[in-house]
DNA sequence: TTGTACGCGTTATCAG
DNA sequence: CTGATAACGCGTACAA
């Protein structure tokens, strides 16, 4: 900048005048420099610029746990969109649901001055957020619950999903609806369960531990919980409580030729296609990473902080076919 | 920084010391500066002490068309996985294939200060790179050729993988095999055209423009293509172009109860899942992440640029029935 | 081992 | 409308 104020003859501040477009400036002056720019190659240290107080970098993070998952990075893609509206960039990272690393992350960014977090919170828990030193900007916790007080929080409706779910599945006539999911000790999956067990309790049933699985991590143990499930004969329908759980029931299914009425948890592109369609319990993933956007965004503008600090996202079941007794395929035509 | 100094009763030189780690200091002080960086919540401006020459912001940019497509989301968490390896941070952003809008957040990077540059050219191009004001950092182009001397090049190869599926098509016993995909003005859609057109001659055939398709933008008009190829009986098989053709032509196989032998470009989470099971070329998309990171990250690191310049990487025909004559459904069991 | 003085690229103040 | 000067937070040369 200084090069260019030599070159076009005038001083600095004009300089910086002239690139934050402002309009007191001499038209004359104001062609001596956009020149002298043009041929020195300048460009503006925008890093530089926010370093003055009341400057600030544009720029907000996102801490999710996998940017590979198609549910993380549809709501990257939503949070990047509004970003990008307001002139705000994005930077993202992965924890692999790992505390250190999410830790390690949060520091990293706040170092590198963002203006805003959106963070999912990461399954093995790390540091308390009271413990992250120095002043934390804006944050939004996302799908899961955070501890920082303040902080806004977005949550799907999961129990009210998943009792919706179980509920069909009663009312289609089954009697003994087997849970199929991961470990309770994930906020989103106790959400889910506890759905699961009020809906049985509206029809005047209870869980029966026969019937729950907390094994499916993978497709793969999924599918081999549902395929010992029909095997035993124990379930006669299935609410698959994650993506996951619901593919696995899918190959359980193909490979016995037989299959039970299904719900899952979570869209997922192939479940239209399949035979039968698979029905869901969906997200409206793109609400969520627009909310959080609008959110931390609304904060930076300087808007109060809205009183209701937890918003939780109503799903919407998708009904397809698979949801009703049927054959192994052709359940939906 | 000041205040921790004033705090601790020490030089602002020792506190810098102090916080990066240098072993050159007097325990007592050290326990002072800790003490006073404990109580002032002091935090390093990693911004700023980046402005100092030689120093980096350990930041690279990633361009990409949209992050909500999982090919480009896989794409961007193996960039992010080498990066953050090597200390870097990675910030993404969407240029929904438009010039504008990617031109815009080049000079955006670039004024960020990012060191590094990975770059999905969009179909609308935009400004050339040579007019980019200002020094650029190294650049790798992924996907797509760019037009940026001394840049790198990642592409798939996508003219060998068409060859392959269709040769496979053809020893299937097709004759008429239908090419289903988008505008060759795509430098993608271009090569995987003349890998088809020359699996043709091999047979001593020709393309019949009859059976070549560039409409199917999306999986409806690729359905609506295909439908039309079957009720004019024009086809004894399908190459499906890219990801929304594939989809497309399962679809017109689901609603006319028929369906002709198919292989796709790209694979799908779906594509295993569907009955037949969808036979497609397949790109290792995240190796192509790998890459880009590590070519990006050599150069930073001051190893000298490769010779070969352009890397074309490798697809893998993966065959899962649907290539075969059969039914609409069950041809895969 | 510690401290002083300066510069990185920018913007704000305030006087001209 | 313009410019000289200070300051943002940090790291480095060099002196103590």
């Amino acid at each position: 900048m200084n090069d260019v104020a030599r070159e076009a003859g005038v001083a600095l501040k004009t300089v910086s005048r002239f690139v934050n477009g402002e309009r007191n400036i001499d038209p004359v002056l104001a062609g001596r420099i956009g020149a002298a720019i043009g041929t020195l190659g300048y460009r503006r240290n925008l890093a530089a610029a926010s370093l003055r107080p009341g400057r600030s970098s544009r720029t907000i993070g996102l801490i999710i746990s996998d940017l590979a998952n198609p549910y993380y990075s549809t709501i990257a893609r939503a949070i990047e969109l509004l970003a990008r509206e307001h002139g705000f960039l994005l930077t993202t990272a992965s924890s692999d649901e790992e505390g250190d690393r999410h830790d390690a992350l949060v520091d990293r960014l706040l170092g590198q001055q963002v203006e805003g977090l959106i963070v999912v919170p990461p399954r093995q828990a790390g540091r308390a957020w009271s413990q992250v030193p120095g002043p934390v900007p804006p944050v939004v916790f996302l799908d899961r619950p955070g501890d920082l007080a303040g902080a806004d929080t977005i949550l799907a409706d999961n129990a009210g999903g998943a009792r919706a779910a179980t509920v069909e599945l009663l009312a289609q006539g089954a009697r003994s609806v087997a849970f199929v999911g991961d470990s309770r000790a994930i906020s989103t999956m106790a959400e889910r369960y506890r759905g699961y067990a009020d809906a049985l309790a509206e029809h005047g049933l209870a869980p029966d531990p026969a019937l729950v699985s907390a094994a499916a991590h993978s497709k793969d143990q999924a599918a081999a919980v549902v395929a010992e499930l029909m095997a035993s004969g124990a379930a006669d329908a299935v609410f698959a409580a994650n993506n996951r759980a619901s593919l696995g029931a899918v190959l359980a299914f193909r490979e016995s030729g037989r299959r039970l009425p299904l719900i899952g948890f979570d869209d997922f592109e192939a479940a239209a296609l399949l035979t039968p369609a698979v029905s869901v319990v969906s997200q409206d993933v793109t609400e969520m990473g627009r909310l959080a956007a609008e959110l931390v965004l609304d904060r930076l503008s300087g808007a109060p902080a809205r009183s209701d600090r937890l918003q939780i996202l109503p799903t919407r079941l998708i009904l397809r076919g698979s949801e009703r007794v049927g054959h192994a395929a052709g359940g939906d035509r």
